[in-house]
DNA sequence: TAGGGAGCGA
DNA sequence: ACGTCGCTCCCTAC
């Protein structure tokens, strides 16, 4: 498609009545089918957009307004009053998503109209004009026929069929075929047949046919009007006696082509979009697949196509001239590392590796390295200090894999990404790009791959200066390279290293499960008389709505559902025997799953290689996948015997499990210096029957379990900023019984209320949360006018700090801890990490010796005004090591 | 193939 | 409307 900033040979300008067309999006599309997470209404900004995507892909202009109502259209209400009067009040959630289609239109940077008292189709047949006198083609998008007036040679109106993305072309051509009159004569039409939507009443009896004659005898309106005695029969009489009625249409059904205009013609050239806005934005909306078919219409900085442009033709390295280069880069500061590194049944392979520094790009075949070249590069890679790759992680566990055993990183440009902004979803070398280099990575050529590892290594180089930048007025160059670096080397490492599992055990359990899944599903078909899809909510809703007529529960976005919560409460009602078998057959299905899910990553080597994403939660954990050890089931007895199946590798003798006890509430109590809270964790007591005791108002020894759980739920409940309701919901008893209890709580901990209170307040004035460490996360929609999201993001505020403080510790302590085993030369090397938890794998004689440096370690990696109590256990498998 | 429902963990 | 941060599975509608 052309691009925005190229000279067009034929410039034309597209002219969107930005509230017509959302109008007809928001009643095209169902809007049950469009609300996000938060329960925003998104189908009038999906059907806009997607129409304006369509207009833009098939029109490919140069110029763009979109112009939107504001306030009362003066010029028609002093002639009529009436005007518009008796329209259908616009619906509550169409407002909204007029602002949030104004937010996407500034993310792409489209100008916007709105003018006081002046309609916009007013605004775009003043544009239109403006834009004939300029010699562009006219576009107007449009879903008010009144524009149709303005088609001429040179002005064409895209009018909306059914979907959103049905733009009809309506030329001079096209509106003499539909409507029988030129669009000259379209106004006089109008004026005839009347319209309804604007209160607007024509000649009774006279339809568009009639009209249409009347307009070809006569010429135009006034030829009628001066002919109006000739006309016969009903019609001829009714036109007499509504002469006023079609004069005042015809007056107000004109379009005014000479308002005042903020901007000109000149003013609309398109401009490049602001993608991190625009991310962002449809993140929220959540707007994944139009995201998409943003890049393909627009492209990805296609003109402005700045790394394709400039990246240098890189230098190809052989043998011979490596050292050479080597030394070239090596007299330079940062050095860019990328490669084609990829993994290929659990093995990693790396054919190309490119280096940049400066405008210097080399590119080395390293199938083509002879051993001398290849253990120069390996020196290269170990000795370097300024390394720097985007997603150096998988990279690093390739060139170790092919005998780079020393290759590291020293910074990392995904990381730096996404410390600056966490919420995003992706961190793409390409976004990146795009966001700070000005434009976006040039495509591989199919035939020459390696030339995109060539370009990759250069736009590294391009985006370090410039996010190191950033990342020290986001203040956290800190984070950058005292935790998220050195974290990411013994994630790799980790990773690499893998657990072991006893295959026969597993194998074992996931057969025991599916037989108790099959049998829970058998009993649940007896119990109903026939077989249903126990998976399918769809069938179950049958099933237990219509068939058994049992008694609704809470609504879902299809439906109603068959959650656990729902299920229970059900039988608790009915004791229908169907709900038993059914929810035993959920249990052990998920169990079942649970296994196979582990089975397929079992690798060769008996061990199970978890990859962890440092990128991805916004709170700055991490987060596990393929398989995800992270929720392994440890709840029930028959979850916890999968934990049995994590045992020692070959070597080893025993797992060690270290775990933070109440970490976030420690927190808590640090950051809100809660004198009774401080004071129940430096006595060492039971915290939960220690609140309990302060809350109901009892000795310790008198809290019941009861109440222990009551209060062990809201204590935590707060981190999360739970409200009474959900409180009530969770412990099952009434709301006002929740908000007593709550009352309770901040009565003796006032100063956790307090620093809850601020935590937002303050977030709110300084636009993001800090957690101890100073990791930010920002949150915008803090300011939000809608309620939903921004109650939402107060409640992410009160958490971050929280969880994300605890994440920081964590990672300190995987580094203390690795650093100290490394330093003790012990070869037990920790495996995973589930958040508050290490897992080791101990070697024989280590015991011992790991246990300090775990417990010393962590309970060291930060100093709160709280003890960070650490709990160790040492066992035959990750459940024995359990305590 | 994408999204929803469900369920596991901290 | 009503508790944060994640990942994975299956089903279903497209």
């Amino acid at each position: 498609m052309s691009t925005p900033t190229s000279p067009q040979t034929d410039p034309s300008i597209l002219l969107i009545d930005g509230h017509s067309m959302a109008y007809r999006a928001y009643h095209a599309l169902p809007p049950e089918k469009f609300s996000t997470a938060t329960g925003q209404t998104t189908n009038a900004v999906f059907g806009f957009v997607s129409m304006l995507l369509t207009a833009l892909d098939a029109e490919a202009p140069t110029h763009i307004v979109v112009a939107f109502d504001r306030g009362r259209p003066q010029f028609r209400l002093d002639q009529h009053p009436g005007y518009k009067a008796g329209r259908a009040k616009t619906p509550p959630d169409f407002h909204g998503q007029v602002e949030l289609i104004e937010d996407v239109l500034a993310a792409l940077r489209i100008p916007v109209v709105g003018l006081e008292a002046v309609e916009a189709d007013d605004v775009l047949a003043t544009l239109a004009r403006l834009a004939e006198e300029a010699g562009v083609e006219a576009r107007i998008a449009s879903g008010d026929k009144d524009a149709f007036q303005l088609v001429r040679p040179g002005v064409t109106v895209l009018y909306p069929r059914k979907g959103m993305t049905d733009l009809v072309r309506m030329t001079p051509e096209a509106v003499e075929e539909k409507y029988g009159v030129t669009p000259a004569q379209y106004r006089g039409h109008a004026a005839l047949v009347g319209e309804k939507a604007d209160n607007l009443p024509g000649v009774p009896g006279v339809g568009p046919k009639t009209a249409a004659k009347w307009l070809t005898t006569y010429g135009d309106l006034d030829g009628i009007l001066e002919n109006a005695d000739d006309i016969k029969g009903k019609a001829g009489e009714n036109l007499r006696a509504h002469v006023d009625d079609v004069a005042r249409n015809y007056r107000l059904n004109r379009l005014l082509d000479d308002v005042e205009l903020p901007l000109g013609i000149a003013d609309a050239v398109r401009r490049e979009p602001d993608r991190e806005a625009l991310g962002t934005l449809f993140d929220q909306l959540e707007f994944a697949v139009l995201g998409r078919r943003v890049e393909a219409v627009l492209g990805a900085g296609e003109g402005t196509d700045v790394a394709a442009a400039e990246v240098p033709e890189p230098v190809r390295v052989d043998s011979g001239s490596l050292r050479h280069e080597l030394d070239a880069v090596r007299a330079t500061d940062w050095v860019a590392v990328a490669t084609d590194a990829a993994y290929v049944l659990g093995q990693g392979t790396v054919d190309h590796l490119a280096l940049a520094a400066g405008d210097r790009v080399s590119l080395i075949d390293l199938t083509d390295l002879d051993a001398p070249a290849t253990d120069a590069l390996s020196a290269f890679l170990t000795d370097h200090p300024r390394l720097v790759a985007h997603d150096a992680k998988p990279q690093l566990k390739a060139l170790w894999d092919a005998g780079f055993t020393g290759a590291h990183a020293d910074w990392d440009t995904q990381l730096a990404g996404y410390l600056i902004e966490p919420d995003k979803r992706s961190h793409d070398l390409g976004d990146l790009a795009s966001t700070h280099l000005g434009g976006a990575l040039p495509d591989a050529p199919d035939d020459a791959p390696a030339a995109d590892v060539a370009a990759r290594a250069w736009a590294i180089a391009q985006l370090r200066p410039v996010l190191a930048e950033q990342l020290d007025a986001h203040g956290a160059t800190g984070i950058m390279e005292q935790i998220e670096v050195p974290v990411l080397d013994i994630l790799a490492r980790m990773e690499t290293r893998g657990i072991a599992v006893d295959r026969d055990r597993l194998d074992a359990l996931g057969g025991e499960f599916r037989e108790q899944a099959d049998a829970s599903a058998q009993a649940a078909y007896a119990a109903i008389g026939h077989e249903v899809n126990l998976g399918s909510p769809k069938q179950l809703q049958e099933v237990l709505f219509d068939e058994l007529d049992m008694p609704k529960t809470k609504k879902t976005k299809t439906g109603y559902t068959t959650d656990a919560a729902a299920l229970a409460d059900l039988f608790a009602r009915t004791e229908h025997p169907f709900l038993q078998h059914l929810l035993a057959h959920r249990d052990r299905t998920k169990l079942s799953q649970t296994v196979v899910g582990l089975e397929k990553t079992l690798a060769d080597d008996g061990r199970i290689h978890t990859t962890y994403l440092q990128t991805v939660a916004a709170t700055g954990r991490l987060s596990s996948k393929d398989p995800n050890l992270q929720n392994i089931p440890v709840r029930t007895e028959a979850g916890r015997r999968i934990r049995e199946v994590f045992v020692p590798g070959a070597g080893a003798d025993a797992l060690l499990t270290a775990d933070y006890s109440q970490i976030e509430m420690r927190i808590m109590a640090h950051l809100s210096g809660d004198p009774s809270l401080i004071s129940a964790f430096l006595a060492g007591e039971d915290l939960h029957a220690f609140v309990g005791a302060q809350v109901f108002g009892v000795q310790t020894a008198d809290v019941t379990p009861e109440m222990r759980a009551k209060v062990k739920a809201m204590s935590y409940g707060l981190v999360y900023g739970l409200s009474a309701y959900g409180l009530a919901q969770q412990l099952a008893i009434g709301v006002d019984e929740a908000r007593g209890l709550m009352d309770g709580y901040f009565a003796r901990f006032g100063a956790v209320r307090d620093y809850l209170s601020t935590v937002v307040e303050e977030a709110r004035s300084r636009g993001y949360t800090e957690t101890m460490d100073g990791r930010r996360r920002y949150l915008p929609a803090l300011q939000s006018d809608r309620r939903q999201m921004r109650e939402m993001a107060e409640r992410a505020a009160l958490n971050a700090p929280i969880q994300g403080s605890a994440a920081d510790i964590m990672k300190t302590a995987m580094i203390r801890v690795d650093g100290a085993m490394r330093e003790a030369d012990l070869g037990s090397r920790a495996l995973l990490q589930v958040h508050d938890e290490i897992i080791v794998e101990l070697m024989p004689d280590e015991h011992e010796a790991v246990t300090d440096i775990v417990r010393r370690e962590m309970a060291g990696a930060a100093s709160l005004t709280v003890p960070l109590d650490v709990n160790v256990g040492i066992g035959s498998s990750w459940q024995d090591a359990a305590h």
